[in-house]
DNA sequence: GTTCCGCATGAATCGATAG
DNA sequence: ACTATCGATTCATGCGGAA
């Protein structure tokens, strides 16, 4: 019996990111507010602001993360002015200088996007997930997110399976069948950088930024039971959701308290996990 | 009858480029040499170059193309000691600086990419296809790639019956019920900003960097007949034989003189256009 | 004349080995 | 220590010969 905590802390990352300690954290998974042209709304940072408002928060994020931990940035530019603004652009630059190594980025298609139609443009259906790590080394589960082998393979493997098992083995006699091992269990194959997901429909009465699939597919690849996964920018909590129901502890900071009160009633306070 | 002009120019773009006018290109194709760690390959740029060199060559790019015209850049920067390279980051900044707008980034989704595992990643799956242009309005034939609408579509629409429509016009008024009655009865719909396509697998004695289908829809996309196409990287002159083939002038600046040969040998001098 | 299957082949990347 | 080269790994695709 083991507990698996998941501690909501409403407030303002920049001030209470403080409260985690140094090199506790194994995954931060989050997707911070856009910049957006009008000021005012939810943590409305204009493009211009967005990389001085968000280092000194990335700055904490490097404290907190274990040397072996990743940080994956779901982010994508918004268009301002019939052009595509370059902050995420810049502000990967700047965490690079800030210390972050940039590994990787995935990109999520979005496959259901809204229709839509504007003159100049198509609808944008994909946006980043940016991976950064503190070290070259870092903890990567491959094998707990293999995907089904794509459909080409059915038709060509289905009438070749038996015959030709045997048929290699004949043939190597002396070794362990090379190319037979390949073949047994080759319904499953590694996943790419390209994440196939649908966005969700807001059945509930929030809506999430992201499916829950998202976080999920993350927190299966970088993290393993018991560790700690934290959103600096919880929203509707659905990163905390689906971490404690993954059997892994969670922190989230949220600064809205309409959502702050929405994600403590979605998880509970501390689930018991069976072992 | 009209002719279509294929011009195939052996040599350095940075050389050759001032043989074409001011303002007479509709569309820039073009697919560079990628930075490459090491030198002496064809192209061999280092990341660190890669900026420095490209700029003198968008500018020329800048002159030749019409004010209406688009630059499409396809590009993805490969992994260098554990980390991806931001030269295209970088170099996207620096085009903005030069005068480009950066209007949009298309996203390529290479299904068949290159095999392969690693303790860090998995496979790199997608490119950038960056979108230029010097002003905002510029030309684009969106009914030209119109695709057959997606599965997912057809469920949507099939379930949504007369109640759900009137119920969702009643609601918000525009928006939903409106986009739907255009949909109804229609089989196919815009496109979104991800292109799905194999890669071409080299079979044959040719090998191109991408498969004919991709020139081919931004040709429709930003050009009509009697258009003009330029690649200053012809490379094995994909780009050029999918322009002529839908009717469109092209111009195309290869430096491999064994390449210019092929693509001397893929395109007809002059074709002629029944109109 | 179809359909089926064997095979080669990539805009790759890492880690080990060699100079 | 630092760079250059090589082998191992892996999967979708289209061609061509076979059934």
């Amino acid at each position: 019996m083991q507990t698996i905590e998941t501690k909501v802390i409403c407030g303002d990352s920049r001030e209470l990111m403080c409260e985690i300690p140094d090199n506790s954290v194994d995954l931060i998974f989050t997707s911070p507010p856009y910049a957006d042209q009008r000021k005012s709304t939810y943590g409305g940072v204009t493009p211009d602001e967005y990389v001085d408002w968000f280092l000194p928060i990335s700055a904490e994020l490097l404290r907190v993360l274990k040397p072996t931990g990743t940080f994956v940035l779901n982010i994508k530019e918004k268009v301002v002015d019939s052009e595509r603004s370059t902050y995420v652009l810049e502000l990967i630059l700047a965490l690079r200088k800030q210390g972050w190594l940039w590994t990787e980025e995935f990109m999520w298609h979005k496959k259901n996007s809204f229709p839509g139609k504007w003159s100049n443009r198509f609808r944008d259906s994909w946006e980043r997930l940016l991976q950064f790590n503190k070290n070259k080394k870092f903890s990567m589960y491959q094998d707990a997110v293999r995907v089904p082998i794509g459909d080409w393979a059915k038709d060509r493997l289905k009438n070749l399976s038996e015959t030709d098992k045997t048929r290699d083995n004949a043939k190597n006699g002396s070794g362990f069948g090379k190319n037979v091992s390949n073949w047994v269990g080759k319904d499953t194959v590694y996943p790419t950088n390209v994440i196939h997901l649908a966005t969700e429909c807001n059945n509930k009465n929030h809506s999430a930024a992201f499916p829950e699939q998202l976080p999920e597919w993350f927190i299966k690849l970088f993290t393993q039971e018991q560790d700690t996964v934290l959103d600096p920018f919880a929203g509707s909590g659905t990163t905390l959701v689906v971490a404690q129901r993954m059997g892994r502890h969670s922190i989230g900071i949220e600064i809205m308290p309409e959502y702050c009160e929405m994600i403590k009633d979605a998880v509970e306070p501390a689930q018991q996990l069976l072992l």
